[in-house]
Parts: C-alpha cells; sequence; structure tokens
DNA sequence: GCCATTTAGCCG
DNA sequence: GGCTAAATGGCC
C-alpha cells in the first residue's frame, strides 16, 4: 500500500496568504512569477511545488495550470492587492517538486533560455498532470437566457440548433464541438460566446495514473457461503441470492475452497473460467469483498531473481581508483570526478563500488546510461545486486510506469535508478552520487526543449546535495577532460585492460590497394581476416556510420539527387524488412532492368516514397543509386561468404520491443558469426569471443561537417575496436579508409586518448569553439518564408545594436554569425533562419540574450518559433 | 497563448 | 450604425 509521503507538506508556511506562480504554457515574454492569493477554502494547502489551477488572462472563465514556485504571508512590493485573484484549484497533491527541483527548474531556464513552465514539464514524468479541456456551456443567467429568447428562440437558425443541442446535453467539449454539430458550428458557437448566450469554461480531465491491484475474498461466513453454493439459502435470509446461472457457482466454489484468504484478481481470472463481471457482481450483492489498492509496474521484477556475481573483488588499479573516489564522497561535499578507464578496463566494477558505499551510508543514486546500454544484461548485474530497491528508465516504458518510478524514488522506496537523460529528475531526497557513463555520448543533450544537458543539470544536482558527480568513460568528451585539466574535476585513471586482457592490433587497409573500385564495402584484407576468423570459430563485428541500402539516388544526367519534397534533403534508399514491414503498405517495385528496387526514405521527417522511374528535374531516365549502408554491407558479406551468418543491428531491425535484445542475444549465443551495424554495435557489449572489427568507413566518420567529427569519429573507432579480444583470445581491427596516415585513425588505432586530446583541443582555442566559449544557435521557423526570414534579421539587428559600443550591452563579448538558411532549410513544410553567438554565458550574456527573446516573441507573429540550443549536437 | 481592445475597411 | 478582420497590449 502506498502512503503518500506527507512530510513534504510541513515544509509549507501554513499561515501563508499569497503565492508566486509560474504559468505552465505561456510564450517567453509572459514568463514571469504572478502573485495568487490562497482562499481560505485551500489555505494550507498551497505549498511551493504544487501544481495549481489559476484564473489568467481576460477570459472570465479561463483557468489554465501553474507550479507554485514560492508562498508568503505579504505581498511582493509592487503588486496592487486588488490586482491579486485567488488559487482555483490545487491539481495534485502527489506530483510536487521539492525545493530542490523547483531550483532546479530555475537553473534549466536560465541556462536553456526555456520558460519556467518548460523546464517544470520536463522535470516531472510525461502524464503526471492531469489535462485542461474546454466545455462550450449555456449561460445561467437570466438576462443571456432572456436575449437567446429574442434573438435567435422563435425561427429555426443555426443558432438556436446548436443553443438546443448545448442545453440538451449540458455543455458540450470543445474538441467535440464539431464533431457534433458539424462544420461551422465552431463559428456560430464563438458568435453566442461574445454576446454571453454561451460561456466557455475550462475543466480538468482524468485522474492520476496508477494501476490498482484487486483482491478478493468472501464477506460471509464459510457456512453461509457452502449453504449458497448448494443452492440453499441460509437460515437467516441475510443475502438475497438470486443468481443462477452457473458462472456465479463455479466462482463461489472458488472462493470457498480458500477458507477465507484472499485471490487476486490475476489468479483468480487466470484460466478465463472466471469473468470479472461476475466478481462485481457478488460484491455489489454483498456476499464478496473486493480489496483495491495502489500499486506499483515494476517490468524489471523478474531480474531480481538472478544470483548476484560474487567476483567483485577489485583489481589493485580498480582498487585504487576506488580509493580516490571513496575519499571525494567522504568529504561530504560537492565534488565531481572524471573516471578515464581504455576500453575493458572495468569502470563499472568501480561504479559499483561506489554505489555500494553510497547506498550504505543511507543516501541514493542515480546512474545514466546512453539507451543502447539499457539492454537487461548490462542492467541485469545491478538489478541481482539490489533487487527491489533498484529502478530502471528506459523509452520503453509506458507513461505509468514512468510515474511509478518517481512515486517509488519519492517514497525512498529505491536506492538506485538507473536510465537515460531524464532519469536525472528523479526526485530522491537524499542524493549521494549521479553517474554518467559514457558521458561523450551525445544523447544526453536533449533535443527537444527544453533542450539541456544532462551532466549540467546532474553538476547541478550534486552542487545541490554535496553529491558526488561521477563521469566515466574510455573516450570522454573534450569540455570534460580539460575541466579534469584545469582542476575542477578529479581524474582518476585506469590504464589496463581488466583480467589482463590486451588492446587489439589494428591494420589499417588502403582502399586504394583494393581491388574492388566498384564502391564495395569489403577490401580484400578484411575478407581475408573475416574468413580466418571464422575457420577459428571466433566472431566478428563489421561497424558502417550508416543505415540503410544506398545513399541516395541521384540523376546522371543533371546531377541532382532526389530530394524530400518537405525537407530538401537527399532520400535514403532502403530494401528489405525493416522498412518494409512497416512502410505503411508502399509497395516494392521493380524496374524492368531490375536494378532500383525499395522505399525511399528521408530520415528527418520520416516520409516515404516508390523511387521515380525519370528524374523530377530533368525528366532524364537515368537515375542511378550511389553510396552504401549496413544493408549493402550485409548483402555483400552474404554474397561473398554464403555459409556465414550474420545479424544486422541498425535503427530499422532495433524499432519493435525486444528486438535489440535478441539480435545480442542470438550473436552472444553464437547463432550468428558477424554483428553488423550502425554505431549501436560499437557500445559496451562485452563479448569474449569477438577477435575480430572491422570500420567499413572511416573516412565517412572523419569528414562530417560538424565541429566535432573527428571527436566523434576518434571515440567511435576507440570503443569499437575496443570490442575485440575483451576475452581470453586476441584481438585485432581492421580500419578502411582512403587515407591510412590520418592522425586520428593512428591515434583511436592505438587508444591513445591523451594525444589525441591534446591536438583536438589546441584547435578548439585556436578556433574558439568550445570548452573556449559557448555556442547559442538561434533558428527560427515559420511555414511563411518572409515571416521567417524577418524574424531573424529584427533578432539579429537587435542583438548586433545592444552589444555594440553604444548599446546598453556593449561591454558583453559576442561573436555573431549570420542571419542564414539552415543546413536543411525547408523542414516538415517549415522554412528555417539560423543565427550562431559564440560568448561567454555568464550572467549579463544571459540577460542580453532573454532580453532579445522576449522583445522577438513578443512582436513575432504566432507561427514564427524560435529555438534557442546552447551547444547544439549537429550544426 | 488567449482574450479584450482598438483600428481600419466595407456595406447598406 | 453594424459587422468583420487585422494589429496591439496585458496577463498577478
Amino acid at each position: 500500500m502506498v502512503n503518500v509521503e506527507t512530510a513534504d507538506r510541513e515544509r509549507g508556511i501554513t499561515d501563508a496568504q499569497y503565492a508566486a506562480v509560474r504559468i505552465l504554457d505561456v510564450p517567453y515574454h509572459v514568463d514571469k512569477p504572478y502573485s495568487y492569493y490562497i482562499p481560505f477554502s485551500l489555505s494550507g494547502c498551497v505549498l511551493s511545488g504544487c501544481f495549481v489551477l489559476v484564473p489568467f488572462g481576460g477570459g472570465a472563465n479561463r483557468r489554465v495550470m501553474g507550479i507554485v514556485t514560492e508562498t508568503f504571508r505579504d505581498l511582493p512590493e509592487g503588486v496592487k492587492r486588488e490586482k491579486c485573484k485567488p488559487i482555483a484549484e490545487v491539481v495534485s497533491d502527489e506530483f510536487v517538486l521539492t525545493e530542490e527541483l523547483l531550483l532546479l527548474c530555475r537553473f534549466l531556464m536560465e541556462n536553456t533560455f526555456c520558460t519556467y513552465g518548460d523546464a517544470a514539464r520536463a522535470v516531472i514524468p510525461t502524464g503526471a498532470l492531469r489535462k485542461l479541456y474546454q466545455k462550450y456551456e449555456t449561460a445561467k443567467d437570466e438576462g443571456a437566457y432572456a436575449l437567446y429568447l429574442e434573438r435567435y428562440g422563435k425561427v429555426d437558425c443555426p443558432e438556436r440548433e446548436l443553443y438546443e443541442g448545448i442545453r440538451r446535453t449540458k455543455g458540450v467539449r470543445q474538441d467535440m464541438l464539431e464533431k457534433r454539430f458539424g462544420e461551422g458550428s465552431r463559428t456560430v458557437a464563438e458568435k453566442l460566446l461574445k454576446k454571453g448566450i454561451l460561456v466557455r469554461k475550462t475543466y480538468l480531465s482524468g485522474t492520476e495514473n496508477s494501476v490498482v491491484r484487486e483482491y478478493v475474498k468472501s464477506k460471509i461466513p464459510e457456512d453461509a457461503l457452502y449453504a449458497l453454493i448448494m443452492n440453499r439459502k441460509p437460515e437467516k435470509t441475510l443475502y438475497h441470492y438470486n443468481r443462477k446461472s452457473e458462472n456465479y457457482r463455479n466462482l463461489l466454489k472458488k472462493i470457498y475452497e480458500l477458507h477465507g484468504s484472499e485471490i487476486s484478481r490475476e489468479d483468480l481470472t487466470v484460466d478465463d473460467s472466471v469473468q470479472w463481471k461476475t466478481v462485481t457482481d457478488l460484491e455489489k450483492d454483498g456476499i464478496l469483498s473486493v480489496r483495491r489498492i495502489k500499486d506499483y509496474r515494476n517490468p524489471y521484477a523478474g531480474a531480481a531473481s538472478l544470483a548476484p556475481p560474487d567476483d567483485n573483488i577489485l583489481s589493485e588499479e580498480q582498487e585504487q581508483a576506488r580509493q580516490t573516489l571513496s575519499q571525494l564522497y567522504q568529504t561530504g561535499e560537492a565534488k565531481a570526478a572524471l573516471l578515464h578507464g581504455v576500453t575493458g578496463s572495468g569502470k563499472t566494477r568501480v561504479i559499483k563500488a561506489m554505489m555500494d558505499e553510497v547506498i550504505r551510508d543511507g543516501r541514493q543514486v542515480i546512474m545514466l546510461v546512453p539507451e543502447i546500454s539499457l539492454t537487461p544484461q548490462s542492467v541485469a548485474i545491478f538489478c541481482a545486486y539490489y533487487g527491489e530497491r533498484v529502478a530502471v528508465v528506459h523509452s520503453g516504458l509506458s507513461a505509468g510506469e514512468r510515474l511509478d518510478v518517481w512515486r517509488r524514488a519519492r517514497n525512498g522506496e529505491v536506492d538506485l535508478v538507473i536510465g537515460t537523460r531524464s532519469a536525472v529528475f528523479v526526485p530522491f531526497k537524499r542524493l549521494g552520487m549521479i553517474v554518467i557513463d559514457e558521458e561523450q555520448e551525445h544523447t544526453y543533450k536533449s533535443d527537444l526543449s527544453p533542450k539541456y544537458h544532462a551532466r549540467d543539470a546532474a553538476r547541478f544536482r550534486c552542487a545541490q546535495n554535496n553529491a558526488l558527480l561521477l563521469l566515466a568513460s574510455a573516450t570522454p568528451s573534450l569540455e570534460s577532460y580539460y575541466k579534469a585539466e584545469r582542476g575542477f574535476y578529479t581524474l582518476v585513471k585506469l590504464k589496463n585492460r581488466y583480467g589482463g586482457a590486451c588492446l587489439p592490433e589494428v591494420i589499417m587497409a588502403d582502399m586504394h590497394d583494393s581491388q574492388t573500385q566498384d564502391g564495395t564495402p569489403l577490401s580484400d584484407t578484411l575478407a581475408c581476416a573475416i574468413k580466418e576468423t571464422m575457420e577459428k570459430g571466433e566472431q566478428a563485428i563489421l561497424f558502417i556510420n550508416r543505415r540503410g541500402y544506398h545513399r541516395y539516388i541521384a540523376c546522371l544526367s543533371c546531377r541532382q539527387p532526389i530530394l524530400c519534397p518537405h525537407c530538401s534533403v537527399p532520400m535514403t534508399l532502403h530494401q528489405r524488412k525493416g522498412v518494409q514491414e512497416d512502410g505503411a503498405g508502399v509497395p516494392l517495385k521493380t524496374y524492368e532492368d531490375g536494378t532500383l528496387t525499395g522505399v525511399l526514405t528521408c530520415h528527418y521527417c520520416g516520409e516515404k516514397m516508390v523511387p521515380p522511374k525519370v528524374c523530377p528535374g530533368c525528366k532524364s531516365e537515368h537515375l542511378h543509386a550511389f553510396g552504401y549502408g549496413t544493408e549493402r554491407a550485409e548483402e555483400d558479406v552474404a554474397a561473398r561468404f554464403p555459409q556465414i551468418r550474420t545479424v544486422r543491428m541498425d535503427f530499422d531491425t532495433t524499432q519493435s520491443k525486444f528486438a535489440h535484445e535478441e539480435i545480442l542475444n542470438t550473436f552472444r549465443e553464437h547463432k550468428a558469426d558477424i554483428l553488423l551495424g550502425t554505431q549501436m554495435v560499437a557500445k559496451g557489449h562485452d563479448f569474449p569471443n569477438v577477435t575480430l572489427v572491422g570500420v567499413l568507413s572511416a573516412d565517412a566518420l572523419l569528414f562530417g561537417e560538424d565541429y566535432r567529427a573527428t571527436e566523434k569519429a576518434f571515440s567511435l573507432i576507440t570503443q569499437v575496436i575496443g570490442r575485440a579480444g575483451r576475452g581470453a583470445l586476441a584481438g585485432r581491427a581492421i580500419i578502411q579508409t582512403y587515407d591510412p596516415d590520418h592522425e586520428v585513425l593512428r591515434l583511436a588505432a592505438a587508444q591513445d586518448y591523451e594525444s589525441f586530446y591534446r591536438g583536438a583541443i589546441r584547435m578548439r582555442e585556436a578556433m574558439t569553439f568550445p570548452p573556449f566559449c559557448e555556442m547559442v544557435l538561434f533558428t527560427f521557423s515559420s511555414p511563411e518564408e518572409q515571416e521567417t526570414i524577418q524574424a531573424a534579421q529584427r533578432f539579429f539587428s537587435t542583438l548586433t545594436e545592444l552589444t555594440a559600443p553604444t548599446g546598453e550591452y556593449y561591454n558583453v563579448p559576442i561573436i555573431l554569425f549570420g542571419p542564414f538558411e539552415a543546413q536543411i532549410y525547408k523542414l516538415n513544410e517549415r522554412y528555417r533562419m539560423r543565427i550562431i553567438a559564440k560568448c561567454r554565458l555568464n550572467k549579463r550574456t544571459r540577460a542580453l540574450i532573454q532580453k532579445v527573446m522576449a522583445e522577438s516573441s513578443a512582436r513575432n507573429q504566432k507561427r514564427v518559433v524560435l529555438s534557442v540550443d546552447v551547444n547544439p549536437n549537429n550544426l
């Protein structure tokens, strides 16, 4: 049984008269604290962190959702008492933000330039808040009715029809109006609304979402129950038993056999012999009692039954790392450490040891991992150790399951939460440590508003809680390593592979020398190595950083690729399962010459189409497919080695719920010889039998347009190479490239992070890139091209003026670029213009940006959307 | 973001 | 005068 924590109530000032409220869904320039008074009926119920319903704006019945950020006895200065409206309702008494999480919202708002409401919505799990809906109703006052009778009451007209309809049904939901009363009824309703004949009111929908478990037992004495089953009325005819059907008797027999003990709904209805309806009928009759309790959904409950591994003895190097971290933790102050260990050095063991220490100390741990490493295998070890005291959050969870994790964490029922980005917000009361595994992963940066970085949120929370922030990686981000170098983080190193395994030997395969000049993915060097590996009964991983079959289709005459009609990016040609099956009935088409089959897909908006026969631009029939991806590679391997079993892992083959896990299991159990896929194959898996790793197209990685392309290439190549030779067998890796002397490839091959870092950080400094500045990307978008351009231009000139020598912010150092068209100018039927600012994000810079954004938000057409991204993942 | 208010334009 | 559509300003 869940007891809603009541301790939080006590932190509110019970005699508070006023509350500062942030409205959740307001545009940027309206986002500020508003003062409301707490009506007598709610006194003591309105506490900071509560979600509330308040009247806002001109509309008489308009109610909006807000969050209380503060309560006080006296009104703040500058607010007139008579302007204050009362809080209408408290929306949730369960999902209340702690003071710390309120501060975190503020932090997110200031650092990602979102509204307070956006931040609050990010911090609270989706589905925690009830939704608002509007209803049209007839006005109840006499005057309105009189007016209606006078104007519309006597003749047949749409107004009368609508009014009578709404009166009959006691109001209609706004979103149902046109369905119920036909098109155009909206206009009529708005007209009657203006005249005051109809009113629109806001209501809260639904109730809080949680699972109810039901347990059934007999409510009457055993002998009476027996009598009923025997179809005799008990002597004292207390129970008006008039159910004759066999169903009821069967059910009663089952209950009788329990001799007074309870049975759960699941157990009772397991073989379909009992309908739940029968149970509730007998409950109404007063014969059965049903106990209903709120419970949690725990999809990982089964994993806890695994026996905990007992080899938790640390190597000397690991033990040293643990001691350093332990000392940091024991200071009781906010500290941060970067655990830098080569692939296979056993970082997880050190992390696990630290978790033990923190949990023993009565505090809680959050561990962030990239989505990809959230497979049951990698989570199992923690589940085995901590059993019911661990909760896992990943993208596959339902909204309800997420809510339950939140509840359990809040109620102190778990000590450890493992999860992706958003898990950084779980409401632990005594947070002792946040671990970020593979801290350089770009998935820790959100690409939806608020575009926060989980690492920053984690740092803030650790500071608030005097907790330890532990970043772990084989290839740390330059930003973090730089901080470690400057002494902001303690650097802890693991230089050796655990258990005496060696780093793999790396061979560069120069594609110039390869016999195959037709774009075939496999060089002879790699093909030979695959053959040898297979002969020894060992396994291989092949990495290619592009999904799909061919990259794109282009016209040989006019050289134009086929672009997505919505997004102006080249569409990618897909073949075979994955795309076909979910391709919503798109038929596969084969041309007479058999060359182009499959489905063209836009990787940005998901648009699918059959490849055209002629070039849409010049009508030429000479269309040709270029490039290759995972599907083509898979096919080539199959053609070359028909006997080899290959599993492919990329976005397309991992769409269904357990696909990801199944693929890895197939490979782990050696039911496949080769695992081939995109960057998913590079991450954190531990396959002792893998002795060969192939990087099929290293060049495609190196020459990305982003300033972090080489960093990403280094990281991916280092990681994927690290998959080889993790067990007793020695491993090797083959990198296919047209540039075998490339320094980044050389350093990745040697797993020499330090040298790579030196070179890369020098470049960053010379070019003024993070961590030597912040990059702030402003993107304006609108379906109207001119609107977009104007909005961007005005924004740019305001920024320029304010930071000019004569401007208010003359002393803010900032370098501005733009406005220019986004790389993908038209995306999803919206035109997009960009401005980039390089600056230092201090208080003053933030004030400048906030000011310009507020102005822009107030001035622009509402179709124009401004999105801000600090240090974006992709430029 | 929505609503109320203002303003301009059009009609009979 | 009466209506509608488009710009403007406040929201506690």
